[in-house]
DNA sequence: ACAGGAAACGGATTGTCAATCCGTTTAGGT
DNA sequence: ACCTAAACGGATTGACAATCCGTTTCCTGT
């Protein structure tokens, strides 16, 4: 059966709003305590949904995710492989400034424990990916040395420095700048 | 009065010691009641020395941040001020990388709850960073439009992005290339 | 319409760890 | 040796994660 009842597809969808919200207000936290009084259910409830903080973390993450991958559908798709790298790495570190639940989820190493739906994201994006890139080392756009994951740790690595400013927003062209300058290769 | 008693002193370094054997097995949790188990004293003696979490991470950074201070005033001595830039950043990444605690504290901002050492420390390397990297805008090496904390940040960000590879000190030199080369200035 | 049973709910409960409080012990000056 | 301030130990309180099970709700088949 892959339909939830109702009452229970009711109150999934209350708890993602309410968690929504409380991310929205700088609470990463994710008290699932909190977030059954929040939103008035039980916290059996809330735990059934949700087994771990993680989980509903990842569920939380899921559109921002399918903004990514969009991203990196565009950036396969054009012409210039070097701007495909552009765009790439804006949209994975848009998206996490945009949401910290999502950061935190492509920050942290895939795990078993991973609900369907983020795995199968995280896969296509790996694949379009190292499409982008592979085209990128071809034509020599991006530093030698420099693995698909290098660049993955180095974008959150960027969304991290970013986080410790004030206004991470007001300097996202900035650090982004640095970044794409620091991985671009010496033909470029 | 300045010192403390003897059983104070002995209790305290064997708390040091037994934190700092903690953070290089990996458990960087640093849970106080734990750190009374292993150090054989009760909990009550451990929140004397240290009242947080926190105050245990600064004491354990000490030695750390003095490794960054020597290194920021080797720089500060260099001739050429680019050089001077990367002794810099390479002496804060590679501390960053040696040291977890030092990692956490160095990146989160000055609480008013510091220990003085620490305070004294992080103002000192301030200065010092100023200097050093006054003397590299002034010639055109570093890139316009990045203040010191822009760099403090982008550097946390570089030992972060490092932390989530699986070698972080095989990746130091690859990672601190693409900071050093994106933070550069065009006449470099 | 309604009966039966599976699915979901609620919240009491247990376990872990941070943090405090206070009666007891100890160091070290006189 | 005495005395006091300093330090100690660990019981206790409080917050939160996570589980468990008796009760309630949905929905399917008749």
């Amino acid at each position: 059966m892959t339909s939830l009842r109702a009452d229970a597809a009711r109150n999934r969808a209350l708890l993602l709003a309410t968690a929504r919200q409380a991310v929205a207000s700088g609470d990463l936290s994710l008290q699932l305590n909190e977030m059954a009084r929040r939103a008035g259910m039980g916290v059996g409830t809330v735990y059934r949904h949700f087994p771990t903080r993680r989980a509903l973390l990842e569920a939380l993450a899921e559109p921002a995710f399918a903004a990514v991958l969009d991203g990196a559908r565009t950036a396969s798709l054009h012409d210039d492989p070097w701007t495909g790298v552009e765009i790439l790495l804006r949209a994975l570190l848009l998206q996490q400034l945009a949401d910290p639940a999502f950061a935190e989820v492509i920050a942290s190493p895939a795990t078993d424990d991973a609900i369907p739906q983020t795995t199968a994201q995280r896969n296509e994006f790996n694949a379009l990916a190292r499409t982008v890139l592979a085209r990128a080392r071809e034509t020599g756009a991006l530093r030698p040395g420099l693995t698909d994951e290098d660049l993955h740790h180095l974008v959150c690595g960027t969304a991290f420095a970013l986080g410790l400013g004030p206004t991470p927003a007001a300097r996202v062209d900035a650090y982004l700048r640095v970044l794409l300058d620091g991985v671009a290769g010496r033909a470029e």
